[in-house]
DNA sequence: CGTCTATTTGAATGTACTCAAAAGCGGTGG
DNA sequence: CCACCGCTTTTGAGTACATTCAAATAGACG
């Protein structure tokens, strides 16, 4: 309870466009959920502002907690040995983002979480999320499904990459999330794609040409 | 009831070198069973031996079980558009193999499943799966923990193809599956790689020029 | 308006692929 | 037990794909 009350102040302080009802509805598509299982879960979740280029995970540190975006767009990226970044997802409103690895494993972030955009989120702890699956069993059902579908998604990417060259990477990317395409900096998406932002720039103009 | 006597004869015909015990004990690191649940959930299992060069999951055809590998070594594959095999995973005893996608989702099979050794398995129906997650909610969380920790090795196949060179995925394919390299040929391991037999035979007599 | 960062362009280089042919290897039948 | 067949691996030459480095141009933001 005192962990609910802390919340709720919580909430008062931040002065969100968009409610939390998103993410409730969005659970709901999946499980059956009682007034108080939805109450218990909310009171579990932190809100939280971040403004563009700031960043929610850190190398280095453990990943405490896991994020749904209600608003905004992030990139995960680690730092390989010849300082080059390599952009390994990216995230908008309706997805969650964390330190995956760390958030689970509770040690130290390979990686770094940068926003994109000043963006907002709602977020619940390692400790309040097993309390919940403890709780509400119904939620080993909702991530039991979640990280179903993010597995298929994964598998979908890793057979792609392997598979396609990096102009049908990118075809293939406008495509699925032609969202992102217009939001976000091409390096990044180079990056995100396997490739230097000059090859991204150089495929795009030879596609330009080729319609002409 | 029904189900579970015609299990047992199943089981009866079934000479399996190695037993059931496996899997059971692999499932209960993750949670804590009754011998009630156990003995259901042995119930839902459907022992299968397949040969060497056989497939197990046909594309255009809806994947019907998830098997647990108790012996043996499989590749799944699809086949692209010029005609060229892609191998998108590699599994032995102790692992799980199916076409999830098709599985999970109940359309037809985009990939073939093939055992590159005589094999047995262990497997469960999606039927049964749903019956087994009703009747024993522990087993939403063993695969939610299961989902989750494919998820991670999914996501760190993705960075690695997408950050290191052949050569390099080379080295981390031979130092995290030693096993493998030894036991499957080579041009399946440079599918799984993403590159060509020709060029991994190169890259192989390169390394060991460098030694010399 | 000026500064900083992102994008574009081009030349030279390196990485990986294609195609063709030879060599190795395992199983099968005589 | 050897010879042959089919499949896998190796080798090499020529080519395509993608990178690096450098410099010019365009855009975003204070």
């Amino acid at each position: 309870m005192a962990k609910k009350v802390e919340n709720e102040m919580t909430w008062e302080h931040t002065h969100f466009s968009i409610s939390v009802d998103i993410l409730l509805n969005s659970v709901c598509e999946h499980i059956i959920l009682t007034e108080e299982d939805k109450d218990f879960f909310v009171s579990l979740l932190e809100p939280k502002k971040i403004k563009r280029k700031e960043l929610l995970v850190f190398e280095g540190e453990i990943t405490q907690q896991q994020y749904y975006i209600l608003k905004g767009c992030f990139r995960a990226y680690q730092i390989d040995k010849d300082g080059v970044e390599r952009v390994s997802y990216l995230a908008i409103e309706g997805q969650w983002i964390s330190g995956l690895h760390s958030f689970l494993s509770q040690n130290p972030s390979q990686i770094f979480v940068e926003a994109l955009e000043n963006s907002e989120l709602l977020g619940i702890s390692k400790i309040n999320l097993e309390l919940l699956y403890t709780t509400v069993p119904s939620f080993e059902k909702f991530f039991r499904l979640f990280y179903q579908n993010a597995l298929l998604a994964a598998m979908e990417r890793v057979s792609q990459s392997i598979s396609l060259n990096a102009e049908q990477r990118y075809l293939n990317f406008i495509q699925t999330r032609p969202d992102l395409e217009q939001r976000i900096p091409q390096k990044h998406i180079a990056s995100y794609l396997g490739i230097t932002p000059e090859f991204l720039s150089m495929l795009r103009s030879r596609m330009v040409k080729r319609k002409a």
